[in-house]
RNA sequence: GCGACCGUGGCGGAAUGGCAGACGCGCCUGGCUUAGGACCAGGUGGGGAAACCCGUGGGGGUUCGAGUCCCUCCGGUCGCACCA
């Protein structure tokens, strides 16, 4: 590379020991230069209301201004940019648009630690990353920057929020988070361990009951299930399918036993996936915290229960959900009647029945469930077995749960969780498995039912439970409301006015935005500063007058990310969130590209709130995103993240400096494939120097030779000027195909071997007679403009000087368009035909292009190697591999 | 445990079921140089003097033909993790 020198030889040597009639490149003279040259010219900014041309949406994650970019950045950003130069030189319209994720803890972590504002050190921070992201030739759209922090922005968050709350969407419930007795609240993150420590002061984290505000993102679960008309990768549609959760079982009463204390008779709702299994429901469980625990536990048995519902609501939901941990839980002294049999079974509460999923409570089904059977196990539970395969020894006893189920026999409906991830199976393939299941599963021990397949007596339990009004079809999920209650100062206030007449009241329209006062106590004690801010808590109430109190909570910054590329469109509108006219033109967004780390929150929050933005009339599409690409994350060169902490961080900027914009931006395309990332190591990056450096030389200086070149000037062995020119013509248009095809599907890292290819061959005539003619000529422009995208300032300053040398006036390559492939172009006089004999490879020839097979045939089966490989046998056939590009012989046995 | 993805030279990685290892790094040889951690040319999967043989984590299968498709085992990465 050119770098080395830099400081050492101060340009007075040119490294080639003074031999070469052009100056050397150097990234550092031109780079700036054409960043400064595209921004005057305002040559990205992107006209919304041209609709002269396709428009392509590109969007690209924003970062979040932590300080300074790092080489991850670059990784997504880099071909995310090539590929909006890409399409333009298509002639298509792009907005790639850029902003900042500017709330959130590291801001505020900060503002504590070293006593500066949070707006303070996120604007500076912002500053110096605009500052990096113009250094890589990024063409974004900075008129439509988009700072979350920004009351401008939040307002909307505020204004959506009420929006919600009228549409039911909002509500607030009381529920535990998670509080450290030093810091406070915090947020998930930043609760380490399965032990459960505040990663600031290492304190044991517990759970406090509080209000909190609520997102209904549940309301809209099937839908989210729904990726119909999306193309997004498999692996992002089944964990958001999976994190939804939906399972389709029955709802099921059983009613309380009456017994010496208590008249009984009381409904405990349960849900399950296995109706089908009741007759074999020894046992019920019901969560610690289930509602009627304290009202059926007998009184001998009160002390026991109230401990073990203590100790269970001090442990946290992780300790609770760890799987290898020991079945722990006590009667209640009440029991239960099995609504299907009249059974009278015992009712528990244990800690692995969790109070948020279903109803909270289970029937236990020891036989046919590993959970239930453990537990019964060390209870000393009856176990009954109720399915079973056709034929089996109904008596024979378990030795652990026999959990098969005939196939999937819950009612068709959106994909579920378990087995049957919609459409990835071969459908067939599943009909005859499922099929052969659902027959061979049979009842046992279930009265009425008995020897029935499982299947059907599923659907026929249900049916006649809700006869009597004991039961119902039920979907139940996973997923969860979404919280966005933050007790933090850096965030968006939530709208709302605590009155003690009225409640909660919604902040009027008017009075938005509610702003973040600017100057307050972070350093506080570790709870929200907003709640000792006076100024800020005494409001008036909205509706009555009296003196009332602001919610102090603010809202998870996942909410700033969850519309921001609408507001993209229209990032001052003063009158609304969005411009519906330009989101109708503009979205849904046409290619997303971002970290496979969001594919479950940010990606998920972002659909829900579409739908939810839809149903209010404020968009007109169902789904954010047409097209997801996810790249892959580099880590550092000791395989862990990049941390600051692991010192492992690679700085771009420190490369730029030593290799170029161009280089770096090519070195991480070229890597390997963009949706795989991999450990950091520069080593290799000289590798795209030396061919930026040749590029360079081919393009100035066609006739110069390299010191010391053994073939300078000398046409390759056996090759004609014609040959030579015909060659460089063929290889420039076989690029462009396979080029193209690259550009298209993302995949930068063969784009740019096959342009290397080119210069290489390129560079080998150099120098020779072939040099500078007319398909040098054409491939040389060729291979500038199919490397405009990846690598803008090199092929812009040899552009311009090209149109220079040819006395042209200036027009910038980024706005040319992409070369036409001649197909003609890619035909050659010959072939060369490898030869197997039976599959295995033996010799090549080179044949005219239009030899017949039969021809091809009577040539091959003369070739020397060939006779020797076929020891004397005859062919049986002889196999023509698609457009003769093999031939095999098979022979004779 | 469940789910998804992935195993190819010393390294990063190429290869619509059809010549395995494109391209690059590194390394070797030579050239050019006062010099080189610069530049140029050639070589570089393993074994073998060669003919040739062997090679895509292991084993099996489908096929004229498998790195690629199917089954199975082993190893790795990520996500979820008592969700009834």
């Amino acid at each position: 590379m050119t770098t080395k020198g830099d400081t050492e030889s101060t340009g007075q040597d040119n490294g080639h020991g003074g031999r070469s009639r052009i100056e050397r490149y150097e990234p550092a003279a031109i780079e700036p230069k054409w960043q400064q040259r595209w921004a005057d010219l305002r040559l990205y900014d992107t006209d919304l209301d041209d609709r002269s041309k396709p428009r392509y949406y590109l969007l690209t994650m924003y970062p979040y201004p932590s300080g300074s970019l790092h080489i991850g950045h670059w990784y997504i950003i880099t071909p995310t940019d090539a590929i909006a130069r890409y399409r333009r030189m298509h002639g298509d319209n792009v907005f790639l648009p850029i902003g900042f994720d500017a709330f959130g803890l590291p801001a505020e972590n900060a503002a504590i630690k070293n006593n500066i504002n949070p707006r303070d050190w996120t604007m500076a921070n912002i500053e110096t990353m605009r500052g990096q992201l113009r250094s890589m030739g990024a063409t974004f759209a900075w008129d439509a920057e988009v700072v979350t922090c920004d009351p401008d922005y939040y307002r909307w968050n505020q204004w959506l929020f009420l929006r919600f709350l009228e549409k039911g969407l909002a509500y607030r419930s009381v529920s535990a988070v998670d509080w450290c007795p030093n810091d406070g609240t915090l947020a998930r993150e930043q609760v380490e361990g399965t032990d459960r420590r505040c990663w600031r002061c290492g304190a044991q984290v517990e759970k406090r009951e509080l209000p909190q505000w609520y997102l209904g993102i549940t309301n809209y679960a099937d839908d989210l299930l729904d990726f119909g008309g999306i193309d997004w990768p498999d692996p992002v549609r089944i964990m958001q399918t999976n994190w939804i959760g939906r399972s389709s079982g029955a709802e099921i009463v059983f009613e309380t036993a009456p017994s010496p204390h208590h008249a009984g008779g009381e409904e405990l709702r349960v849900f399950t996936t296995r109706p089908d299994t009741l007759f074999g429901a020894t046992f019920m469980v019901l969560a610690p915290e289930h509602p009627l625990v304290a009202a059926l536990t007998a009184p001998e048995r009160k002390a026991e229960v109230d401990a073990y519902v203590a100790q269970s609501a001090a442990k946290t939901e992780i300790d609770r959900l760890s799987t290898d941990r020991d079945k722990t839980g006590v009667p209640i002294g009440a029991d239960a009647i099995n609504p299907v049999n009249g059974a009278r079974i015992p009712i528990f509460i244990a800690d692995y029945v969790l109070g948020t999923y279903g109803t909270g409570a289970i029937m236990a089904v020891p036989a046919h469930d590993e959970r239930d059977f453990a537990f019964a196990q060390k209870f000393g539970l009856p176990i009954v077995r109720v399915v079973m395969p056709r034929g089996a020894d109904p008596d024979a006893p378990l030795t652990e749960a026999f959990v098969e189920k005939a196939a999937d026999f819950a009612p068709a409906g959106p994909p579920e969780h378990h087995g049957l991830l919609g459409g990835i199976l071969d459908e067939v393939d599943l009909l005859t498995r499922g099929r052969t299941a659902t027959e061979q599963i049979v009842m046992v021990n279930s009265g009425e039912f008995t020897g029935r397949p499982a299947a059907e007596a599923w659907h026929q339990i249900v049916s006649s439970l809700e006869e009597q009004g004991k039961g119902r079809q039920a979907v139940t999920y996973r997923l969860r409301d979404w919280l966005i209650s933050r007790q933090r100062y850096w965030g968006t206030p939530i709208p709302v006015i605590h009155c003690e007449q009225c409640g909660a009241v919604p902040v009027p329209e008017r009075d938005l935005p509610v702003l973040l006062p600017e100057t307050v106590d972070y350093q506080g004690s570790g709870d929200n500063p907003l709640a000792r801010d006076e100024a800020f808590l005494n409001v008036p109430c909205p509706q009555c007058g009296a003196a009332a109190r602001r919610e102090t909570d603010t809202m998870d910054t996942f909410i700033d990310s969850s519309w921001y590329w609408f507001r993209y469109l229209s990032p001052h509108k003063s009158d609304g969130p969005v411009d519906i006219d330009k989101v109708r033109d503009w979205t849904p967004v046409d290619q997303y590209t971002g970290g496979a780390e969001h594919a479950v929150m940010h990606l998920l929050y972002s659909r829900f709130f579409t739908k939810a933005m839809q149903d209010l009339g404020l968009v007109h599409e169902a789904e954010p995103f047409r097209r997801l690409f996810n790249q892959g994350q580099i880590l550092g060169a000791d395989g862990e993240r990049m941390s600051k902490s692991r010192g492992n961080v690679q700085d771009p900027d420190e490369l730029v400096a030593r290799y170029g914009a161009d280089a770096v931006r090519l070195f991480l395309m070229f890597m390997g494939p963009w949706d795989q990332g991999g450990p950091w190591s520069p080593t290799g990056i000289g590798g795209v120097g030396k061919f930026l450096n040749r590029i360079w030389a081919i393009t100035l200086d066609p006739h110069g030779r390299e010191p010391g070149d053994p073939s300078g000037g000398v046409l390759p062995e056996g090759e004609t000027e014609e040959v030579a020119r015909h060659r460089m013509h063929a290889a420039a248009h076989r690029t462009l195909r396979d080029v193209t095809a690259d550009y298209e599907d993302f995949r930068w890292n063969t784009m740019v071997a096959k342009l290397m290819e080119l210069s290489n061959l390129l560079s080998r005539y150099r120098g020779t007679p072939a040099a500078g003619r007319r398909e040098w000529d054409e491939a040389v422009e060729l291979l500038l403009l199919m490397l405009a995208p990846a690598a803008p300032h090199i092929t812009e300053e040899l552009w311009a000087r090209r149109l220079e040398a040819r006395g042209e006036a200036w027009e910038s390559i980024h706005v040319q368009r992409w070369p036409e492939l001649d197909e003609r172009a890619l035909a050659e006089a010959t072939r060369e035909v490898p030869i197997q004999v039976n599959g295995k490879l033996r010799d090549k020839v080179t044949v005219p292009s239009d030899t017949s097979e039969r021809k091809l045939e009577k040539i091959v089966l003369e070739r020397e190697k060939v006779v020797a490989a076929m020891g004397g046998r005859k062919p049986a056939r002889i196999i023509h591999a698609g457009g003769g590009r093999l031939v095999n012989i098979v022979l004779e046995d």
